[in-house]
DNA sequence: AACACGTGCAACCGCATGGAA
DNA sequence: ATTCCATGCGGTTGCACGTGT
């Protein structure tokens, strides 16, 4: 394969976008869209490369790029996306609107790493040292320290697996202890347990809103589906379970013990 | 005032990925 | 099936700026 020759040695230019330049990509971009962004800087008159000019473009001069400093409720959610995703800045960026993994990605490095540390009794602080520590721990980090940790693709483990046979006979409740029991027999018809559903019940968890799952609510601090879910592969459904508004662990169910798969 | 050092952030680099040929 | 190309992504760099000495 053929690497394409890097800006410099094209006579390109590379460092600071200028005032003048900017202004060239956006109108070009307004006028004609980019649809080719190797093609672009020659057709606007710009001595970038393509890739320069997606970057300036994506990270900056895009209109519905939110300038400013990031509040603390898009701190607060960046921290927790990033217990689910870990660095995977743009999947955190597309639940920040108008915000840039870019963006994003600096804020972790720069602020939100060192207040992470902060955090007494998690991985990222196992010594416990309380100092500088104001707001709750985060659901990511209870999960973690009391049951189990993640995956190493920043999935949650499923605990313990149970066969089908086992659960053939639970009904859809809650109890004093606050769990949800599936109904096996409604296992059809049911979200796929991927992803974004986990990404969903921590999303829920930090702004009290269930997206599409309907939810029992919960008077400690947490928010879940009350509806059974399928997950993607040889899982069945979920057990979620919270008690004393601190445990939070969930089994999934399965046909043969086997660990689920997620995509 | 001058310098050293630290911080924040825009931009770059190289690799991965997916689609077209 | 393979190659080529455009784009996306995450890690890293380098510079401007602020602060401390």
């Amino acid at each position: 394969m053929v690497r394409s020759p890097c800006c410099e040695k094209m006579g390109l230019k590379k460092g600071p976008w200028t005032r003048e330049e900017d202004e060239i990509l956006i109108h070009y971009i307004a006028l004609y869209g980019h649809g080719n962004w190797r093609a672009l800087p020659k057709q606007a008159g710009l001595l970038r490369c393509g890739k320069s000019c997606r970057l300036r473009w994506t990270n900056y001069l895009r209109p519905d790029i939110k300038r400013g400093d990031f509040s603390k409720d898009e701190e607060d959610t960046i921290m927790r996306l990033h217990g689910v995703l870990g660095n995977r800045w743009s999947a955190i960026a597309a639940r920040l609107p108008g915000r840039t993994d870019n963006e994003i990605k600096n804020v972790w490095h720069t602020h939100l790493k060192k207040r992470l540390n902060q955090i007494p009794g998690t991985k990222h602080n196992p010594t416990g040292d309380t100092s500088g520590f104001e707001s709750k721990p985060l659901l990511t980090d209870l999960v973690t320290t009391k049951h189990t940790s993640f995956d190493d693709h920043g999935y949650l483990p499923s605990s313990p697996q149970r066969s089908l046979s086992e659960i053939s006979s639970v009904t859809a409740t809650t109890d004093n202890n606050r769990n949800v029991c599936m109904n096996a027999a409604a296992l059809d018809n049911l979200p796929a347990m991927d992803e974004n559903f986990w990404l969903d019940v921590f999303m829920a968890e930090n702004s009290g809103v269930t997206s599409d799952f309907p939810a029992v609510h919960d008077d400690h601090h947490l928010q879940f589906p009350a509806s059974p879910i399928r997950a993607v592969g040889n899982a069945y459904g979920y057990n979620l379970n919270v008690r004393d508004g601190m445990d939070l662990w969930y089994d999934v169910f399965t046909r043969n013990g086997d660990i689920p798969e997620f995509v």
